[in-house]
RNA sequence: GUCCCUGUAGUUCAAUGGAUAGAACAAGGGAUUCCUAAUCCCUAAAUCUAGGUUCGAUUCCUAGCGGGGACACCA
């Protein structure tokens, strides 16, 4: 085997049909990249195709003439069964007989690994998000973080990279404290021992404490007091603290485990905290670290990045003060290559300041801010501070009810258990779809009515689309079993047939796409497209009632489909179902 | 005031500078002796404004208008 041979086994489908048009032209003189290869409007029109604009204005010729020429010069050969020009396009068509073939054979062979790439190999990634808040509510803003980091997640593993998952709890700060002094003052102990779920009971008792707070300055001076006991270690309150942060540490682990959602590493900011003040010292050795008006800032001006104040007059710590000491224990830690921040558009001012920090002390490492647009209410912006909010678990409950419903009445014979299995699974898919259909740069509004849509373009439609698939499989193998007929894939001619062949080879582009934009909605674009396909050639051609040699490559596509879409699914973390 | 994001059918979203701007929901019409109708098919419906760059602009640049957000002691 030659090196052009191996190159080309080894070689992605899509990869080599790309290739064969570059060598074609280049037959001809004619230079060009896989890149500049576009889509036809529609399939009658071509597979792929070459816009002649910029070679006809080097060569001062007119494109329409030039794509004429080329069609006429250039012989098909290899997957490349036809072109033809339109207009100043050249226009090539798919060989399918021969590129299904090879790709079905393809997918099937790598199966998971279909669609993985190496091309950031060996690389080691930390992915920090959800970074929740203890003693405050988990909201549904928080779940567009958990769910866009958790894909990312999962798109640099199929990158080739080392992925470290990481999760960074909000344990310290004046929220603590606020909800603290509202515990101790106005909540009894048999209230507390009576809330089902402590987690959700501090959650609420956050907003409560911010409104009795309000501008009174007594107040504020009483809540002071407790930060300051807090960071000094006043046995008291730390045991309150200690208490309740693992109220709102169970409750996120409920909540990550119903999402189905790990991490490889927790940091706390209770910790980097310590950690911050103690290298204080070294810090305001730097020029642009100094004191101001009383408290400690960093004077980012000259960068046009303003100034963050990293410790308050009356001592005590803000969150900048904390995230320095822990970038840097990242990269040392796990030898990182790159250090990734899921974090919402909100905080880009802060995160560029935190970036120049380290910078300007020598910290001269790869950290990305991948930013997302939040969440908002009809109401307006979601804030725990004043309550107004829709919390995970109130979605997820309403969600809950009206599914389950729909499932008893659709599946009357199955156990509960059964039911609720599937009910759970199906509103997992409706509410992370839902996180993740949006731009990362689109603000959602949230909408309950559409979260609990299960039709049209949703998670529920996916699952909808595997369980039909995977019928068609469990139905064959009663009644065609032992068919054995030579596959011929000229049996796949019709348009949707080649539209899905088209869809799955796209599929390797798709994922490097979403890894380059950190935006996991190409994903959902692209699964989506392909669920919707594979339901209008369900109900346009039958498989078990074809005749043998038609079944036989139909079953070869729907493997094929359905790999993708599990391999898909999986990145974007929506639940397969067998039945629904 | 400065900076960031954003403006596409009634609504929510798509469209590496390319040919006829795609979906979903909502609206109206249709499909079930046939592999799950949580589905499918059909109809109607849109690029904020003005310039500029380009063979070609929803896409890039400039200005304006509209929406959201961040800018010293919340995270």
């Amino acid at each position: 085997m030659t090196d052009a041979d191996k190159s080309a086994f080894i070689m992605p489908i899509n990869e080599k049909i790309k290739k064969q048009i570059v060598n074609l032209l280049a037959k001809q003189k004619i230079k060009i990249i896989a890149e500049d290869l576009t889509i036809p409007p529609s399939p009658e029109m071509g597979d792929l195709a070459l816009p002649c604009f910029e070679i006809a204005k080097i060569q001062k010729k007119n494109p329409a003439e030039l794509a004429e020429e080329l069609a006429a010069q250039i012989t098909p050969s290899g997957l490349i069964i036809n072109l033809k020009n339109i207009g100043p396009y050249l226009n090539f068509f798919l060989d399918y007989t021969r590129v299904a073939e090879q790709l079905f054979k393809e997918i099937q062979k790598k199966a998971e690994k279909y669609g993985q790439n190496k091309q950031v190999k060996g690389q080691k990634v930390m992915i920090e998000y959800s970074q929740p808040n203890t003693h405050k509510e988990f909201h549904v803003g928080h779940l567009r973080n958990v769910c866009i980091g958790n894909a990312l997640v999962n798109v640099y593993k199929n990158c080739g990279c080392k992925v470290v998952a990481a999760n960074y709890i909000g344990d310290s700060g004046a929220h603590i404290a606020k909800t603290l002094w509202y515990l101790q003052n106005f909540v009894n102990q048999t209230d507390i021992a009576k809330a089902d779920n402590q987690g959700e009971f501090l959650g609420r008792a956050y907003t409560q404490a911010v409104a009795a707070i309000g501008d009174n300055q007594d107040r504020k001076y009483q809540v002071a007091e407790i930060l300051q006991k807090l960071e000094n270690n006043d046995p008291k309150i730390i045991k309150l603290w200690q208490q309740t942060k693992k109220w709102s540490l169970d409750h996120f682990q409920e909540i990550y485990r119903e999402l189905k959602i790990n991490f490889d590493v927790y940091y706390y900011e209770s910790e980097e905290e310590k950690a911050g003040k103690k290298m204080l010292p070294k810090l305001l050795k730097y020029d642009f670290i100094k004191k101001s008006q009383g408290a400690i800032i960093a004077d980012l001006q000259k960068y046009d990045l303003g100034v963050l104040v990293l410790i308050r007059k009356d001592g005590t710590a803000l969150y900048g003060i904390k995230d320095i000491p822990l970038a840097i224990k990242k990269f040392k830690k796990y030898k990182l290559d790159t250090s990734i921040y899921v974090i919402d558009n909100r905080q880009a001012q802060y995160l560029k300041q935190i970036f120049k920090i380290l910078e300007l002390m020598g910290f001269d490492k790869k950290m990305i801010h991948v930013t997302y647009e939040f969440v908002q209410l009809k109401s307006g912006i979601m804030s725990s501070r004043t309550g107004n909010v829709v919390t995970y678990e109130e979605v997820k409950q309403a969600a809950l009810n009206k599914v389950i419903k729909e499932t008893k009445q659709r599946h009357p014979a199955w156990p509960a258990e059964k039911i609720s299995l599937a009910s759970q699974a199906i509103v997992m898919a409706a509410l992370k779809f839902g996180m993740l259909k949006s731009n990362n740069n689109k603000v959602i509004t949230f909408d309950i009515e559409e979260a609990l849509d299960v039709n049209g373009f949703t998670g529920p439609y996916l699952q909808y689309s595997y369980a039909r698939l995977n019928s068609i499989f469990v139905k064959s193998r009663k009644t065609c079993a032992g068919i054995d007929v030579k596959l011929d894939y000229k049996n796949l001619a019709a348009t949707i047939e080649k539209e899905l062949v088209k869809n799955l080879l796209k599929y390797p582009q798709i994922i490097l796409e979403t890894k380059q934009t950190n935006d996991p909605s190409i994903l959902v674009h692209y699964i989506y497209k392909l669920a919707q396909d594979f339901n209008a050639f369900y109900h346009e051609l039958p498989v078990i009632q074809a005749e043998p040699a038609v079944m036989a490559v139909r079953f070869e596509l729907l493997k094929s489909i359905k790999q993708v879409l599990t391999n898909g699914m999986n990145i974007l973390g929506i639940p397969i179902l067998k039945e629904m």
